[in-house]
DNA sequence: CGGCTTTACG
DNA sequence: CGTA
DNA sequence: GCCG
């Protein structure tokens, strides 16, 4: 069946359509990129913000799922809410299976839109007033008295935050997240009166004047290992009051709230532009309705950037609860849970409260933590980082001729200042980084009185194995010790995790502990959503077999050049450590 | 409405 | 289970 | 808090 092989049959002119919206439904983002990329190649106006778009194009098959996509943008089908929406947007829209732009290319020439079409309707920008949900109870009354302390940490962090975010607007209905819509500024605007008589609200205003957006941005790629962040942003100020926020719901055991603001964070650190509006804000991965409030409400408070603030940040700020928790959990060894046992069970309120009353009841690491709580809260400089890894190299040296280190963790990132000392170790010949070596290292170190402490140790390599067990023997894993390091007798003491990699991992080891945590969060996920297979520090795994190019380590490759091989077999490109900055 | 990175040590 |  |  030979077809004309010669020239490849001329391309779809779809240049008559509206601007066209591809929505994200069962699509990988690789997969929407290159149906983008291919309408656009079919001289298709591609939208790259749904409420530009007249004509939708999404992989689903029935209008209710329609409903939900368009609402999932911002839009919502008119019927619904037609009153007090004076001056929102309003249009006709038209929404077609997957399949139409797929058949056509297939046949070379344009099938009719309409046995494809899903639904076609008038529709406006979603806005806040979506009160006509008919939710149960309006404010379920979280009436218990909270004896659980969890609870009352919670619920107190929680008002710190929530009292000064709601009373400028009567209570409204929660705006749940949909996109690209100018209306989410009303909602916070301090003086909307003008703005109620002058019905202007049209997203193309601001959009004309924002530069151009970055590719990720178009993509809503949520995948912070896949672009480039910097160390420096635009916007620091806006984030460092993210950072308050992000902290809080640390304190408060909220690992979910912590990842959110962490994906935005991630987000706008790596956006090269000033934000100017809330609208460029929803624009980004990441970020829905409730960061954009933030920004309004952050950019409106003064006009001096300098002197902004959000006022849930500022009442966390200057809240005895958030401070005090904040102190606590800064000691090695405490997290949350320990933080919070120590205030509401034990009502301690500074540390010299918990050394006091409560030593007998610190673990051994806990008390270590709080014996040198002081120097760890110190900075460590470059050089200070520098000099401690060259004499870790030159002991390591000694046990093993060839022995190949690198400092990671925020200083290889470019961190001016760091808060613990990472040092990765490796060799490249295979079976020289045996179990015994690490041990070995911390003698020599102590011998030379280098090390104070031993905080934790892991070998599992002296662990049998498990007969039971795949082929992803614990073989391979990584050996580790958390120290505490003094290079002087009476100078400050520092945090020193020494790793030691296997050949087969050294460049897995690398990238895995060079972060920072967004950027390693995301390239997990990414090697689970987007490949199907298992990253960590010890290996790419697919199903039990290591993914090929992705181990090992020749003579003639440094450290940098597996960390480039591994990261371009995954997927994401290799960008230098200093752009990995997620904050 | 479910899911959100990873995994050994104390 | 809590922590890094 | 946001995404699929």
């Amino acid at each position: 069946m030979f077809r004309q092989l010669a020239p490849p049959p001329p391309p779809l002119n779809l240049g008559h359509l509206p601007p066209t919206f591809l929505f994200k439904a069962r699509l990988t983002m690789e997969k929407r990129k290159e149906l983008r990329e291919k309408l656009r190649a079919c001289r298709c106006r591609v939208a790259d913000a749904a409420t530009d778009a007249s004509l939708f194009i999404g992989d689903i098959n029935t209008p209710k799922r329609c409903e939900m996509e368009l609402r999932r943008v911002g839009i919502i089908v008119s019927a619904a809410a037609s009153q007090a929406t004076i001056g929102t947007k309003k249009w006709t829209i038209q929404v077609v299976k997957l399949s139409w732009f797929t058949k056509s290319l297939e046949k070379g020439q344009i099938e009719p839109l309409e046995p494809y079409t899903l639904l076609i309707a008038d529709v406006q920008l979603a806005s806040q007033t979506r009160m006509n949900t008919p939710a149960s109870s309006p404010t379920a009354p979280p009436s218990e008295l909270a004896q659980a302390t969890e609870k009352k940490r919670k619920e107190i962090l929680e008002r710190a935050k929530a009292d000064a975010e709601e009373s400028p607007a009567p209570k409204r209905a929660r705006y749940g997240g949909p996109k690209g819509v100018d209306s989410i500024v009303s909602i916070t605007k301090k003086a909307p009166l003008i703005r109620q008589t002058t019905p202007t609200p049209s997203p193309e205003r601001d959009t004309e004047e924002r530069p151009e957006p970055p590719e990720w941005v178009k993509t809503k790629n949520t995948y912070s290992c896949c672009r480039s962040t910097p160390r420096e942003s635009p916007n620091a100020l806006f984030i460092s009051q993210l950072k308050v926020i992000k902290h809080s719901r640390i304190i408060g055991g909220d690992q979910i709230g912590v990842r959110a603001y962490s994906t935005a964070i991630a987000v706008i650190q790596a956006y090269p532009y000033p934000l100017r509006s809330a609208s460029e804000v929803v624009s980004l991965p990441g970020c829905g309705g409730k960061l954009a409030r933030l920004f309004d409400e952050w950019k409106s408070s003064d006009p001096e950037p300098e002197k902004r603030m959000i006022s849930s940040v500022k009442e966390l700020e200057e809240s005895r609860v958030y401070q005090t928790l904040k102190n606590f959990e800064s000691i090695w060894g405490i997290g949350a849970d320990t933080a919070a046992k120590l205030y509401y069970e034990h009502d301690y309120r500074t540390l010299d409260d918990i050394i006091k009353q409560h030593w007998s009841k610190l673990s051994n690491v806990q008390k270590i933590g709080l014996k040198y709580h002081e120097d760890f809260s110190k900075p460590i400089p470059r050089r200070e980082v520098e000099q401690i890894a060259a004499l870790i190299q030159s002991h390591a040296e000694a046990i093993i001729p060839g022995v190949q280190s690198m400092i990671v963790g925020g200083y290889r990132r470019g961190k001016e200042e760091c808060g613990d000392v990472d040092i990765l170790l490796s060799h490249q010949v295979e079976g020289t980084m045996d179990s015994d070596f690490l041990w070995h290292l911390l003698k020599s170190l102590e011998n030379a009185e280098l090390i104070t402490n031993t905080l934790s140790i892991s070998t599992q390599r002296l662990q049998q194995e498990d007969p039971n067990r795949s082929f992803k023997s614990h073989s391979d894993s990584l050996d580790k010790a958390l120290l505490i390091w003094q290079t002087d007798k009476g100078g400050l003491r520092r945090r020193v995790d020494i790793i030691i990699a296997p050949t087969i991992c050294a460049g897995t080891a690398l990238l895995g502990w060079t972060g920072a945590a967004t950027f390693e969060r995301d390239l997990r996920l990414y090697c689970e959503k987007e490949r199907g297979w298992k990253f960590s520090s010890e290996g790419v795994w697919k199903g039990n077999e290591r993914v090929p190019g992705t181990f090992g380590w020749r003579e003639e490759e440094s450290w940098e050049d597996v960390e480039k091989r591994v990261m371009e077999i995954i997927g994401v490109g290799w960008r230098p450590p200093t752009e990995r900055c997620t904050g």
